[in-house]
DNA sequence: TAGGCCATCTGGTCCT
DNA sequence: AGGACCAGATGGCCTA
């Protein structure tokens, strides 16, 4: 993955490189064996071509272009961006197969079941297990009881935890 | 080899 | 106007 991400930042240079300078690609290029960085690098480069020949060579292309590869960038640093955050939260995330790195899904859904489970577990000591109104702590756990049940109004408290524990277990057995 | 997951590119849309 | 965000397309890598 590692090689793919340099390969292709690789491909980018080459390509600002190209718009740049405008240089042609050599038929040593079209070689059978191109991998598919090479072929994209190719169509890429024929595209430049392309776009250099129907607009005349006028700077609208090439601005076009430039601007193109700057918002690959940009969109490249937000995709890092995002990844950073997954990895943070998988992190943060108390999981078994600690070897085994959790999907995207795997994360946002066992992320989702463990703040469940947290919340039913503050919200079952902060009120000392009595339903709001009935002497429980109206004020703090009453509120967050209540603002909890209108999010959660037809799933059991208990459910998260045998969820969580239920995702844990599968990524035990490896499934 | 099929399917899952991923990174990247791209064009469209939204937001500032 | 330009950047951020989004979703679709594409192709590579890995695993069962």
């Amino acid at each position: 993955m590692k090689t793919k991400a340099r390969a292709l930042r690789r491909r980018k240079e080459v390509d600002i490189e190209d718009l740049h300078e405008q240089k042609t690609s050599s038929e040593e290029d079209t070689d059978k064996c191109l991998s598919y960085k090479e072929k994209r690098k190719g169509e890429n480069e024929e595209q430049i071509k392309i776009s250099s020949k129907t607009k005349s060579e006028t700077t609208n292309g090439k601005e076009h272009s430039v601007r193109r590869l700057e918002s690959n960038e940009r969109e490249r640093q937000r995709m890092h961006k995002l990844n950073n955050a997954f990895q943070a939260l998988r992190e943060v995330i108390p999981h078994v197969r600690a070897e085994k790195k959790l999907s995207k899904i795997e994360t946002l859904t066992l992320a989702k079941n463990y703040i469940n489970t947290l919340t039913a577990t503050i919200l079952n000591m902060s009120s000392g297990c009595l339903p709001p109104g009935e002497g429980g702590n109206v004020v703090n756990g009453g509120k967050l009881y209540r603002h909890y049940q209108q999010q959660r109004d037809e799933e059991d408290n208990d459910k998260h935890l045998e969820q969580y524990s239920t995702q844990i277990h599968n990524f035990r057995q490896g499934s």
